[in-house]
DNA sequence: CTAGGATCCTGTCAGC
DNA sequence: TGCTGACAGGATCCTA
């Protein structure tokens, strides 16, 4: 479930608790979530390759973590404050470990707790300058920062038939994005998400493009959609998705542009928000 | 090669 | 109350 922002939100956060702090223990609670040895040594970098964080130790050797649809990551810094972010729920202002807590790594400057409640997220070590070469990381497109218009254009042709959600879903086409921002991406640039990669125009490409920058942007300032970030006794939380959301989970509410009724259907295989007068479906765009 | 669907796993919620 | 099926902020594997 976290998306680009969530794990940038979470990456700038460790930066500060954990760089030059010691990795002293790892606890394993649930095997299929950690693949490979348990490490030790210090932190020197906390890095991002698109969903995917890693953190580099001195000794030549990182951890690679992914939180895919249910991971979190809540940092607990001696009874201080906690710093969160991941899949959003009260596991953030809980009792630490608990049901759905799969790894415990041990700082000498704090507490890691990665929960799970669906494992399908993992940690797994590696060599530092294995890193690169990682099936998952060697697949990952540029960011939309990155992506120029005229490549983004190019890259959607490549996949012509595929729905347009599909292809800014897919991370080796676009990479950061997830069910969110796809969807308030495709809103703000006002494009149905079952149309045909091939049939955006270039101009309708490079709005896109600059969507997912504009929406991603806003998320990532602040704090992640519904993930927590510093969360204190009073469970202070992200709000993006209270505060920017235009379509995402507002099934059956007006459209904050026309007061058309926002509804939920299902594409590519996931959930959807569209609004219907502000994105034509592909034939009402055909005939206009 | 692309495109679409099933699948990994646990929990929650709507409907009977 | 208890059961059932649908669904969930992701990515991979399998099929045609």
């Amino acid at each position: 479930m976290p998306e680009l922002p969530e794990v940038e939100t979470i990456r700038r956060g460790l930066s500060q608790f954990i760089v030059t702090k010691k990795l002293t223990k790892t606890t394993i609670l649930c095997e299929k979530s950690f693949q490979g040895t348990p490490l030790t040594g210090t932190v020197t970098a906390v890095r991002r390759f698109g969903k995917a964080l890693i953190i580099d130790l001195a000794t030549g050797w990182s951890l690679m973590i992914h939180l895919r649809m249910t991971g979190q990551l809540i940092y607990d810094g001696h009874g201080k404050e906690r710093y969160a972010a991941g899949h959003p729920s009260d596991n953030f202002i809980a009792v630490l470990p608990n049901k759905q807590t799969r790894v415990i790594l041990e700082f000498d400057s704090g507490t890691l707790y990665f929960n799970d409640q669906r494992k399908f997220g993992f940690i797994k070590t590696l060599p530092t300058v294995a890193v690169a070469d990682d099936s998952f990381i060697k697949k990952l497109a540029p960011e939309p920062w990155v992506m120029s218009p005229a490549d983004f254009y190019d890259r959607l042709q490549r996949h012509h038939n595929s729905c347009i959600k599909a292809t800014i879903l897919d991370q080796s086409i676009i990479c950061g994005l997830g069910n969110i921002y796809a969807d308030e991406s495709l809103f703000m640039s006002h494009i149905h998400p079952e149309r045909r990669a091939g049939s955006l125009t270039r101009e309708e490409a490079t709005s896109l493009l600059l969507a997912a920058r504009a929406v991603m942007e806003q998320s990532i300032a602040s704090g992640g959609s519904t993930m927590a970030t510093y969360v204190k006794a009073d469970g202070t939380k992200g709000d993006y998705l209270e505060k920017f959301a235009q379509v995402f989970r507002r099934e059956g509410k007006p459209c904050r542009l026309c007061g058309t009724t926002i509804v939920k259907t299902r594409v590519a295989g996931r959930g959807t928000h569209i609004c219907p007068h502000c994105q034509p479906k592909p034939e009402e765009v055909q005939n206009a």
